[in-house]
DNA sequence: TTATGTTAGTTAGGCAACTAACTATAAAAG
DNA sequence: CTTTTATAGTTAGTTGCCTAACTAACATAA
């Protein structure tokens, strides 16, 4: 299938504003996390704290759709910090597993608040509501790349 | 202004789904320009084939909403590839001047080409007319947040 | 039981972005 | 005309992502 030249335009503009969006987005959040945390190491708390911890290194690689070195290095900073305990499985002597510490949590629940804030300023006086009705266009979007990814990776 | 708690959640799955279709379009077409080029290499040679060369570090770097060292350092690893020419301001000692070389030139077409096929696979069996009528959302949404950035950098 | 293959995680090296702090030049103010 | 301020660009260091190549441990089958 080849697309004609104006959606192929039209498909880039697009792209490029999903970049910038992002790019201005993960910045702010970035800055009003500094300097306790990294907006991944964040993540990673915020995932434990909401679902739970324990898991291991190769799951939670997964679950952010990042690669193993990456989370490897996460996980390295936030250890570095206290705010993890990397346990090793009584049962898989090649596995370990991720604790958040109490630490880990209350550096957490600070995030929370200034992303919190943070929220609150980027959008005031934005038109939240109308934003929501295009989530759904996305999340399909996100899918689709998912999908094509998991072809291109033998993992369909 | 303080947003619910359902609508903070959303917007934060919104722009989950933002960053993660990002990551997964930037990488894809980082691997198909590799080894030759880097996709910020790419849009580089892409703005002076398309709109001219002959600009100025600073003013590159806001075209791309980039700090001046990320455009230093792209400038540099293309100037080391042969791909452009760093001309010094005859006018402005401080300033330097870009210029495409024709080997730029060369290696944005073959970066063009494979770009159009990578799109052509990716997009393989979606519906691409569906998605761009949401573009216009997203295109407000990022200038609301490039005024934002401009008004906390004080440049409104 | 050994050989084969898979899975968990790390190391090494590169791209791309950031901030902070610096040099050099130009422009404005006194 | 000198001093101050602003601008152009670089350097240094950090975060965060990637792929490739590696070690260690587990699973299975000859």
């Amino acid at each position: 299938m080849t697309l004609s030249a104006d959606q192929g335009a039209r498909l880039v503009a697009l792209l490029t504003d999903i970049a910038i969006i992002n790019q201005l987005t993960s910045a702010a959040a970035t800055r009003v996390l500094a300097p306790q945390l990294g907006l991944s190491e964040y993540s990673l708390l915020n995932h434990m704290v909401r679902r739970g911890d324990g898991e291991t290194l190769t799951r939670l690689a997964r679950a952010f759709q990042v690669s193993k070195p990456s989370m490897t290095a996460t996980i390295g900073r936030l250890a570095a910090k206290g705010l993890v305990r990397v346990e090793s499985d009584a049962d898989d002597g090649r596995a370990k597993r991720l604790r958040i510490t109490d630490a880990g949590r209350n550096a957490h629940a600070l995030g929370r608040a200034r992303l919190a804030t943070l929220q609150s300023e980027l959008f005031d006086g934005y038109d939240i509501a109308a934003l929501i009705e295009h989530a759904d266009a996305l999340a399909r979007l996100r899918e689709h790349l998912d999908a094509q990814r998991n072809v291109r990776d033998g993992l369909a």
